[in-house]
DNA sequence: CACTGTTACTCCAAAGTGGAGTAGAGTCAA
DNA sequence: TTGACTCTACTCCACTTTGGAGTAACAGTG
């Protein structure tokens, strides 16, 4: 049996709650999964396609008002047993990161410092527009007529990521635009003592982190 | 003048400092720049040779010891133009985030306690790889002949995102396994007091920045 | 002088993107 | 009741990107 994409195995994990019509679950993966498992509505649909045809979930045609119809889809055993050895058979991807604001801000020096200030701002913006989106979502939960009552738990740490994550962010911007405050201009400041202390204080925590792993290794 | 990738514009950045071979370039992406911006070598080689048609960069053969060539390239003034438009001109995509662990985890009522203990140190393994791949660059930076000093401000705010970033992933991380070895099984746990108490605090933490933004805005 | 590792890439099938397109159904207001 | 919207429920397609394999020459080591 050929491995599963982490997509299918993502929707597979959904069918396994409930039965979802094709349409409800690419809506909620970009209501909520988005922000950890971000895939194209094509894509989805797709990935759908091929666990019916591989038999890990069964498609029904259901109706939905007039002549229209929708695809309904159920797991299979087949496909409950895939969840399992994907949870119990493999480790996860390592997170990937796509942040283009570093990037920029890596480069600040081919631009002005308006520019950086700019897409700091920009950012913020982004951040705030997505917490905007999911907002509703977490006050469903915490309203009196939660999807999964006792799925809670999961939820909560999922929403505790989305908290750190954003925090992490924007503390970044933060500490990036004061300091740009401090500069003359975005190029040729090199190693100030403020900016030696953000530098050791940033790879001795990184460097705490590995030793850590290698005695943890090691025991 | 059709815009450029993110990509070729970082490309365009690194060629900005100094000329660099394809080679060399691909190897810099891969050393630093990937934490912020994965490419992959194909993607970035094939970048390469779109930047030399389009006149951004132009590409010199050179000797690399025997038979064998090289292709360097160097930023031509229409490039140098180009890197400006982006830092000037647009503002950046949102920072994408891609964890299969968070995934996993929201789905962990599905398989075992163990299930999700091996899923979570396996991403604190990756986490210290990641970590041990980066050191030596940070040492380098660190030490007597970093490769250019005067733009030791911009990599140590990107050092600084890094540390973040993994702060955050481990502290998530010690959070979803402190709460677990609370737990009788993954399954069924619901709101529970420490539970709600989690949740409560992420919601707080987004609507404080929702609203603090919202604020802003208006003013 | 064989062997291993590094340099310097290319190739390709498969996965994924994102924007446009399509068309029926419900909703609300003039 | 008719037109304008929005929502539902997808499909299509050209393009980008991935990641692993492959290739072949060179460089250093024992």
């Amino acid at each position: 049996m050929p491995q599963e994409t982490t997509t299918a195995n993502a929707l597979l994990g959904l069918l396994s709650l409930r039965s979802w019509t094709a349409y409800d679950l690419t809506q909620q993966m970009r209501r909520a999964l988005r922000w950890v498992w971000p895939r194209s509505e094509a894509n989805l649909y797709a990935a759908l396609k091929k666990l019916g045809t591989a038999g890990l979930a069964a498609a029904v045609e259901e109706p939905a008002g007039g002549e229209r119809t929708r695809t309904r889809y159920e797991i299979t055993d087949e496909g409950a047993d895939a969840v399992r050895d994907w949870l119990g058979g493999s480790d996860p991807e390592p997170p990937k990161v796509e942040a283009e604001i570093v990037l920029r801000t890596f480069l600040a020096d081919l631009g002005s410092a308006d520019d950086l200030r700019r897409s700091l701002a920009a950012t913020r913006r982004q951040c705030a527009e997505q917490i905007a989106t999911t907002l509703p979502v977490f006050d469903e939960w915490a309203g009196d007529d939660p999807p999964f009552p006792e799925r809670a738990h999961l939820v909560s740490l999922f929403i505790a990521f989305m908290a750190g994550h954003h925090r992490q962010l924007l503390e970044w911007c933060d500490l990036v635009e004061a300091e740009l405050d401090s500069w003359p201009s975005t190029a040729d400041v090199g190693m100030t003592p403020r900016i030696r202390e953000i530098f050791d204080d940033a790879v001795a925590e990184q460097r705490a982190i590995h030793d850590r792993h290698a005695a943890e290794v090691e025991s």
